[in-house]
Formats: C-alpha cells, structure tokens, sequence
DNA sequence: ATGTAC
C-alpha cells in the first residue's frame, strides 16, 4: 500500500503557509499563496516537492515556494531554494531543462493610438516571418561553426553585440550584463553543442512567445518614470530560452548526477532532486556547463530583440530612434547562482536555486544596474496570452526572506493534455479576437495547451507577492498581439 | 521546456 506522507501545514498570516519539519526534511518549507490559492495548492504533488527539498542537504532557510506553483521535475515550478558552499548541494533538477528560460520587456516610444488594430495583426504576421518559431525550429540563415558557438557560450549577450546584435545599453539591462563569466563551454556535450547550432535565434515552443503590448496601468509613478514607462506604451515581450541545448546539458547531467548522489551518499526522497556537492568536480562542471546553456539563451533574447526590432522598423517605415525600442530589463526564470546573503546576521555565500522564479534585489545592490540602482531591479511577469502581465521591482523584503527572489508568471493549472481536453471543439484564436488580441501559433495545439484558462490569474499570483512584500507592483501590461511558438 | 522516448 502506497502511503503519502502527511505534510502538518500551518497558516503563518494571509499569504504564508509553513510546511513544519519532520522526517526526512531538514528545514521547514513556506509557501507563498492566498488561503484561495492554498485550498489548491494543498492537494496537488508540488506541495509534497516543497517538502522533498527541505530533505537536500546543506539547504539555507526555508524550502520555499512561489504561488505560482505548479509541479516540476523533482524541484516544483516556482521553488527557491538556497545551499550552504560547503554543506550544499546543486541539482538540474532545481533549474529545470530549459535553462535561463526568461523574459526581456522591451519599451518604446510609440503609443496605442499609433498602432491600429488592423495593423496588429499584420505586425505580428511580419514577426512570424522575421523569427523561427516550433519546436526543433532552426536558421538557416545562422548556423554557427562550432568554433563561434562556444564564443556565445561563453559570452552571451556579449558575442550578439560583437556581432552587430544590438548596443551596449542592452548588455547594461539584462541580469548578469548578459553574460554569465563562470560559464565554460568546454563542460557541454557534443550532443548539445549539435543540438544548440542552429537553434540560435529562434524562439521554440510551448510557452514562448513575442508579445507586442501597451502599459494598461502605472501602480508606482516614481519608479515607472525610472524604468521609463507610461501609460498606453507600446511594448514587447520576447520569452524564450536555451532550447535543445540547454536541455540537453539538463539530460546530460542528470545522467551524471544520478551517479554522484550515490557517490557522495546523499540520501533523496526522490531521484529527480540528483545533485552533487557545490564545489565537487560534478558540481563544478554542472554550474560551469548551465551558465554556458545561460549564455545561449541570453544570446537568444538578444538576437530576436534584434529581428523584433527590425520588424518594427520594416513595418512602420520608422527610424530606429523614433521607434525608440530599448530594452527595460531581461530576467532570469531558471538559474542557480553563487550569491551572497545575509542570512541570520551573517553574510553567506549561498547556491541559490530559482526554478520557474525571479530574482528580485532591492535598491543599492551593485547587481542592479546603475539606473536602476536607486529604486530596485525591475522584474517581468509574464501573464497568459489573454490577460496581463506585470513590472515589478526588487524590495528589501525579498532580500531579507526569499534570497532576493519572487514569483516568475502565472502558473499552470491544467496540464497541457487537460488542456487540449478543454479546447476541444473551440477555437481559442477567435476568442481571444473577440477581445482584442490577435494571436498566432507555429501550431494549433500550441494555443490550446497555451490557452488561458490553463492559467491562474497572474493578478492573484502578482497580488501575494505584492502584499508579502518580496517584490512590488510598478505596471500593468495588456497583450495586444501575441507570436507563439 | 524538448529532434514531446533512441
């Protein structure tokens, strides 16, 4: 008989619930979400997932969660969690397969009433012909020799500029300047170099998308007039990541890991939480091998900046100065990093772990960006394609409870098979047309399993980490035109 | 997320 392990939950106030210690786990879990939320949460297996990190040896503070939680591969989707240098470990599966899949917003100086409606859907028709999108989708235009392939793993965003893709006040607003300096390419397999050459500059599937939006609402004047946001703003979304590359650097070490658990003579509730020690060989290689993937996937965001950009100017026969695309900032979704924190009164140098989470540092932190600095890191959470998305901005708050980190989107709530089940018979296209979003997918299952009822509420989600004060609202963006892979 | 299992 197959026996769940009964998780003792305690309501700590309106948006924090305690996963008491016992067993196995090593430290409480906590996580974030509304008692409405939480009545859901509590049934579903990414609670027990909260619980089986907390079992990780060396983990810092609190196993926590995000209320965009949903189940993952071995970490839940919308964990944080933090690991001690000596004592710690660092998993795959606390990043998940798509390595530094993320979001960069783009601002510009056009506003609502200059782009018709009409016009939308010829606009995202030109992005679709300008940025390859599906699965296994490829450029033929930009396959790399493997000798220029490992320079954007070890250079990222920083390799695009070098070769024509952007400038440098891009590379100032993108998490880590848009390299990650750890990275050795030389740690990638042969398999996932081959997977990752032609791959560059196409945006995959699933839930990666190019939306073209406007600013709906500004909660915070002060600190929107700093990102350089205002109402009725044309913006773009580009959400993507490392494609086959960075999942197969994720396969790869799994495979490896699966084998130093063993060694090193961790015991795992689970075998998908596989890690080894942060400073093992087999640690080392992983962090050095996913910051490579990371390096990828911010060359990606930065190559399709430059086709959306290009879009724009073919489209409106605009300058590039009138059309004034910048970027606000490009994050980070699933990362692990070596940071520091003060952690019960003292500095610590932690691996932090975000899967399907933001990193989210407050004001005054030499991390932010200069101009930044003075009011925290911007933070993009993307919503569903029907219904909104938000900026936010670091808080002290986070700094001081979630290691700096906060919710990353949405989060699912039917699975992508329920939600082709729920579909069925409908075209999600021409409802979401009947209030105003134009929408086109690589296929039609894309938009089924993508549709918005397979979504909670980003608001609700937005609203808890808000209100818990690990991050604070700035800006609500409405979807206008959505390209979906 | 993903040459949606080699």
């Amino acid at each position: 008989m197959e026996r769940k392990n009964v998780i003792d939950i305690e309501r700590v106030d309106a948006y924090r619930w305690r996963l008491k210690r016992h067993g196995a786990m090593r430290t409480d879990g906590l996580v974030f979400a509304s008692a409405g939320m939480f009545e859901s949460i509590r049934k579903e297996e990414s609670l027990q997932q909260v619980a089986n990190v907390a079992c990780l040896p060396g983990i810092v503070g609190p196993s926590m969660a995000m209320p965009d939680i949903h189940w993952g591969y071995g970490f839940p989707i919308g964990g944080v969690a933090a690991f001690d240098m000596d004592e710690g470990i660092v998993s795959p599966g606390g990043v998940g397969y798509d390595i530094n899949c993320g979001v960069r917003l783009m601002t510009s100086r056009l506003s609502r009433s200059e782009l018709g409606d009409e016009r939308i859907k010829d606009l995202v028709n030109t992005l679709f012909q300008n940025i390859p999108s599906g699965v296994g989708s490829s450029r033929k235009d930009l396959k790399l020799s493997p000798a220029e392939l490992k320079k954007v793993l070890r250079d990222g965003a920083g390799w695009a500029l070098s070769q024509g893709f952007g400038t440098p006040a891009d590379l100032e607003r993108i998490e880590e300047g848009g390299t990650i300096p750890w990275a050795d390419p030389e740690k990638v397999s042969e398999k996932a170099l081959e997977r990752g050459r032609s791959q560059l500059g196409t945006l995959g599937s699933g839930n990666h998308f190019v939306e073209v939006g406007m600013v709906e609402e500004i909660f915070d004047t002060e600190v929107a007039r700093v990102f350089g946001l205002f109402e009725g703003q044309v913006t773009v979304f580009v959400h993507t990541g490392s494609r086959g590359l960075g999942h197969q650097v994720c396969d790869d070490f799994i495979r490896l890991l699966l084998k130093s658990t063993k060694k090193y003579g961790i015991e795992l509730p689970d075998k998908q939480l596989c890690c080894a020690p942060v400073e093992s060989a087999e640690g080392r290689d992983y962090i050095a091998a996913m910051g490579a993937a990371a390096n990828f996937a911010f060359a990606n965001r930065q190559l399709i900046t430059h086709w959306v950009r290009e879009s724009f100017e073919s489209f409106f026969g605009l300058s590039a100065e009138r059309l004034g695309l910048s970027v606000l900032y490009d994050v980070c979704h699933n990362m692990a990093k070596i940071e520091t924190h003060r952690f019960e009164g003292r500095e610590r140098k932690l691996c932090v772990h975000r899967k399907g989470a933001t990193r989210a540092f407050a004001a005054g932190l030499p991390q932010v960006p200069e101009i930044y600095r003075q009011v925290g890191q911007p933070v993009l959470i993307p919503g569903d394609m029907g219904r909104c998305s938000y900026v936010l901005v670091g808080t002290p708050g986070a700094m001081e409870e979630t290691f700096g980190s906060t919710c990353h989107g949405a989060g699912r709530v039917l699975s992508r098979h329920q939600a082709l089940k729920a579909a069925q018979g409908r075209s999600i296209a021409r409802e979401l047309e009947s209030h105003g979003i134009y929408v086109r997918g690589a296929t039609r299952a894309t938009l089924d399993e993508e549709m918005p009822e397979a979504y909670k509420d980003v608001s609700d989600v937005v609203e808890v980490v808000h209100q818990a004060g690990i991050s604070r609202k700035v800006a609500r963006l409405k979807p206008l035109g959505v390209m979906k892979g």
